[in-house]
DNA sequence: GTAGAGAAGTTTATAATATAAACCAAATTA
DNA sequence: TAATTTGGTTTATATTATAAACTTCTCTAC
C-alpha cells in the first residue's frame, strides 16, 4: 500500500539540493546555500551524504583564486529522485484510489 | 523557493497514517498497523504525536470486551496534509518551472 | 480455577539523523 | 599587518524514529 521512501531523499534539505540540481544541472555551493537557506555546515554534511551515495558529484575547482565547490546530479541521483517521487504518490493519491 | 515541510508530517509512518485516515475517515489501531506495516510500539508513539498536534482524534472504545482504539482525522489534520502536499510540490515540480 | 497463549497497546531504551556551533584556511580590505 | 570576509569542514548536541521490553486483559485448555 505505502511504498518505502528512500531515507536519503526523505530529508528536507537533501531533497531541496537534489531537486535544485535536477533543474540546474550543476550549481556552486554558495548558490545552493542561498537557494535552500541552509547553514553552510548543514549543507556541507548533506552534500557529503548525497555524494557518498552517488546521487551527486562534487568537483572542487577554483574561480580565479577562490575555491569553488561545484555540484552536479548523477544519473543515479535522477533515478533515485524519480523513484522517490513515484513512491511519494502512494502517500498522496490515497483520496483518488 | 522551497517551502518548509511540516516536520510532523514529514515522517514516513506519520504521513502514511494521516494519508490512510484521510481516505478512510476512521480506522482501528490494528488495521492501521497492518496497512502501514509498522510495529505496534512505533505506531503508538506516532499516533500520540499526531493526536497531540490535533491532527487526529483518538477514541478508546470497546469491541465486545476487547479494547479498540479508533483513530479519526480532524479538520486540522486535513488542512495540514493539504499544506504539506502543497509545500512538497515546490520540491517536485522544479523541472517544470 | 488457574496456567499458558494471544491480542492490544504503552513505555522506555537505543540508534540514527538533522542541525548549528565552533573551527580552519585563504584571500581581500582597511 | 590586522581585521574581515569568503568558502567551506568538523564536531558536538539535540531531536527523532524505531523496536524491544513490558503491561493488562481475555480466552482457551487442562
Amino acid at each position: 500500500m505505502f511504498k518505502p521512501l528512500d531515507p536519503l531523499l526523505h530529508s528536507e534539505l537533501r531533497l531541496a539540493v537534489v531537486s535544485l540540481l535536477i533543474s540546474t544541472e550543476e550549481a556552486e555551493f554558495p548558490y545552493i546555500r542561498e537557494q535552500t537557506g541552509a547553514t553552510a555546515g548543514n549543507l556541507s554534511v548533506q552534500i557529503d551524504k548525497l555524494s557518498a551515495a552517488g546521487y551527486i558529484e562534487v568537483e572542487k575547482t577554483f574561480k580565479g583564486r577562490k575555491p569553488c565547490t561545484l555540484c552536479r546530479i548523477t544519473p543515479a541521483g535522477v533515478k533515485a529522485f524519480e523513484e522517490y517521487v513515484e513512491a511519494l504518490k502512494s502517500y498522496l493519491k490515497v483520496k483518488t484510489k
